[in-house]
RNA sequence: GGGCCGGUGGUCUAGCGGCUAUGACGCCGCCCUUACGAGGCGGAGGUCGGGGGUUCGAGUCCCCCCCGGCCCA
């Protein structure tokens, strides 16, 4: 059923942009997923909800542009690519190795449209974008050389983080932090001038060649005669002895030494105590010449032979093992280098403020998830590197005069690739010479691209008049896991573009987790693979489960049994819609019976509630309302309420009339408000019973005349259901025995129905 | 170490100072038969994360701590 939905969908294109409706137009911005690896249930559901947001602001009367794009750039298809091939990047022709990747990026993206499709997802996936694309990469490289012109970019030497494994220099955001054992050196260095020895503890022996001095914290009375002396390094440095809170007196011995670089906060130190660096570690993660005789070695290599060396001398006082934290690559984990080099790097510290005066006018989806954004903005300190040295990534569309050496951009507009091709222009601007470029070999950091998708899906630098319709995204919709990356770099880039904030709305969404709470991690072997459930329950099960599981922002675990409930209740609204099917529908509004009026008040009660739940694209609320009206409401009491009078047993036509009438207004109102969460079911049944997609109609309305003392009443009615049916019980008599009963007073309203359903003489 | 969010029976959830703490899914009995492999009736299951405090009275307000998730240092 649902696969033949979705063959109509498609033959029909229901879900059809049209940029010049008279609605008002709703465009959002759909996360491009990567493509490498299996999708998860997680990321599954994570897009339905997204698909949840599209349908409903359809049915709240808005135009939407839904566009689909996979994320194909950057470092991990390139390690997949190493993996599978087996072979090393650096080492293969570039172009040959572009190739191979893109043939691994076609397979996984493949996978992944087949899972959007199969959730019935209703974004353009014929025609979706893709950020490796000609297209994409071209709006990329406008966007850089704009940001150029407008003073935004600078190339700077200094110390970046850089992973030795891939060979490439990471964001703060990429950085993960990782327990690992270590050792714990203890070395003795000699006072200058004296006899005498101090203990430094240290977890990089091999930069005792790039050792400039030893830090104790202000408050450790241990070290206070040290102060203003200098110490001898193990390798005979005299260097000097500062004070610095940074130095923990629990840690090791107190005394620090600072070497450039263990760390971000040797950087640190060493600007702010005037140090003058001296780099031992080169870009390939080897020492250099500056560190003497241990030059030429691999940084674990230095480790071992200084360990070594020095403790045959007599400078290791003794060795620890502790557990470290230790920064290492995010994508392949190995740990990360600091090393000085030469890096463009996008200005955002001048921009926080405007940024953070954004946070007053977006709004955040739930409210309190602006404050991880908010939290960010607090933190960043130093500009973005935008320079990565990598291959299956954007390339930096520069060339360097061969005779003056600058720097020459082309115009925006096309996909260049400098590290092939010949820049558009053959005489520099700046020298004048005509001897010729060098092109640019280096690529951009992929969130350059990702994080201009608001203006690539909405036509910015390849369609302006769609553009100049819908400006940047309305909606971003996307997991709180990528806020101080996806989020941030797009607001930031799209300030710097527009001077606009890229969006009025931002959604972001919590976790799916496993059973026991985890998040789905290869490493872990919990993940829990689409396809068998959607095989044993179907896709609208899996999304009405993602849906009604959990409030929108927190975390939700994944639950086969909870899935299966779905699916029971899924039924239920079948069999629902199949009884009101029987009954011809009443082309005008009979005058209505109390029972009648009592579940259309019910009605608007459920309505009101999913509706607000609906504008703040939380499906929480909508998905159990309809579930419990449903299921706990309209079909235990109300449709055995009427159903005799539905059948038209000897009651006049009107009331009949009456009965079949409310039965198909209710439906008609279910339907359309659990389309968005259900929608294979809710428009097949919606098509055979009236015609016409339920996907393009509007929300039901709430009917303020319905509001009626019956609906009070209607719950007592509820509970004098059970009393009439606890009674048989208690009798041993079948549900259809006739029995003596005295209808309350107050209920003789719907005296007529309940002596029906019950059987009361 | 810091920030944000959260912590109510196995799972999800109502509750926003006041009767013996909701409801759902699941589980266990019994019953029934239908638009429905569904339903009806009953049942087991909770120190409301812990500890203090405010109050006549606290999941509900305040403080401290613990745990989980995400992020940062």
């Amino acid at each position: 059923m649902e696969l033949e939905m979705q063959k109509v969908w498609e033959e029909e294109d229901t879900y059809r942009f049209n940029p010049d409706s008279d609605r008002p137009l709703f465009s959002i911005d759909t996360p491009p997923p990567y493509a490498s690896g299996k999708w998860h249930i997680a990321a599954a559901i994570h897009y339905s909800q997204i698909d949840m947001i599209a349908r409903t602001q359809r049915m709240r009367g808005y135009e939407v542009y839904f566009p689909f794009g996979v994320d194909r750039n950057g470092l991990p298809v390139e390690v997949e690519t190493e993996k599978r091939y087996e072979i090393k990047m650096f080492e293969y022709p570039r172009e040959e190795f572009l190739r191979l990747c893109r043939e691994f990026l076609d397979e996984a993206e493949q996978d992944i449209l087949s899972i959007v499709k199969r959730l019935g997802i209703s974004a353009d996936t014929k025609n979706y974008f893709q950020t490796d694309s000609e297209k994409w990469r071209a709006v990329t490289q406008a966007t850089f050389i704009d940001a150029w012109n407008k003073g935004y970019i600078y190339e700077d030497y200094r110390p970046n983080i850089y992973c030795p494994r891939c060979r490439t220099t990471l964001a703060d955001a990429e950085v993960e932090y990782k327990e690992l054992p270590t050792r714990l050196v203890y070395l003795k260095f000699k006072v200058e001038g004296s006899e005498e020895e101090v203990v430094v503890a240290t977890t990089r022996p091999e930069l005792l060649p790039a050792c400039k001095a030893v830090i104790y914290n202000p408050d450790d009375e241990r070290y206070k005669w040290l102060r203003g002396k200098r110490v001898v390094t193990p390798l005979g440095d005299a260097i000097p002895v500062m004070e610095h809170p940074y130095a923990d007196p629990e840690f090791g011995t107190g005394l620090v030494m600072i070497c450039s670089y263990g760390d971000k906060m040797d950087v640190q130190l060493f600007r702010e105590l005037g140090l003058e660096p001296k780099i031992v570690v080169n870009e390939d993660g080897a020492l250099n010449e500056n560190a003497g005789e241990y030059a030429g070695l691999t940084i674990q290599e230095a480790r071992e032979r200084i360990i070594r060396d020095l403790e045959r001398k007599g400078f290791v006082e003794r060795i620890e093992t502790i557990m470290h934290r230790t920064p290492v690559c995010w994508r392949c984990k190995t740990p990360l280098e600091i090393v000085p080099m030469r890096e463009y790097y996008l200005k955002q510290v001048d921009l926080i403020h405007e940024l953070e005066e954004y946070l007053d006018v977006v709004r955040f989806y739930p409210e309190w998830a602006s404050n991880y954004w908010r939290d960010w903005l607090k933190s960043v300190s130093s500009d973005w590197p935008i320079s990565r040295r990598r291959y299956y990534a954007t390339e930096i569309p520069v060339w360097y005069c061969k005779s003056c050496g600058k720097p020459v951009l082309p115009p925006p507009g096309k996909y260049y690739q400098p590290w092939k091709e010949d820049p558009p222009y053959d005489k520099c601007p700046h020298c004048g010479s005509t001897a010729g470029f060098e092109g640019e070999k280096r690529v951009f950091d992929t969130w350059m691209d990702s994080s201009i998708s608001p203006l690539v899906y909405n036509g910015f630098g390849w369609d302006d008049e769609f553009f100049s319709k819908l400006g940047s995204s309305d909606l971003r919709p996307q997991g709180k896991d990528i806020v101080r990356t996806w989020l941030h770099y797009t607001f930031l880039r799209v300030h710097q573009v527009l001077g606009k904030p890229a969006f009025k709305h931002v959604w972001i969404s919590g976790m799916g987790l496993d059973a026991k709470g985890r998040a789905m991690h290869k490493s872990l072997g919990n993940i829990i693979y689409p396809w068998p459930l959607f095989e044993k329950y179907g896709a609208d099960a899996v999304r009405f489960f993602g849906a009604a599981e959990a409030h929108h922002g927190s975390d939700f675990r994944i639950s086969e049994r909870k899935i299966e409930g779905a699916y029971k209740f899924l039924q239920k609204l079948w069999n629902v819609a199949r009884f009101i099917s029987q009954f011809e529908e009443p082309k005008g509004m009979p005058e209505l019976e109390p029972s009648d009026l009592w579940i259309l008040g019910e009605l608007n009660k459920s309505i009101r509630r999913a509706l607000s739940g609906y504008e703040r694209f939380d499906f929480f609320d909508p998905a159990n309302e309809v579930r419990i009206f449903i299921w706990d409401v309209f079909a235990p009491h109300y449709i055995e309420l009427v159903k005799g009078r539905a059948y038209g047993d000897c009651v006049d036509e009107g009331k009949s009339a009456a009965a079949r009438w409310t039965l198909h207004y209710v439906l008609r109102a279910v339907l359309r408000l659990a389309a968005p969460v259900i929608p294979h079911i809710t428009d097949y049944i919606w098509r055979s019973i009236y015609g016409g997609t339920v996907h393009r109609e509007l929300f039901p309305e709430v009917r303020e005349e319905w509001d009626t003392e019956y609906l009070e009443l209607g719950r007592k009615v509820m509970e004098f259901n059970s009393l009439v049916w606890k009674t048989k019980k208690e009798r041993g008599m079948r549900m259809k025995d006739p029995i003596e009963m005295k209808i309350p007073e107050d209920l003789k309203p719907f005296e007529e129905d309940l002596r029906k359903l019950h059987n009361i003489k």
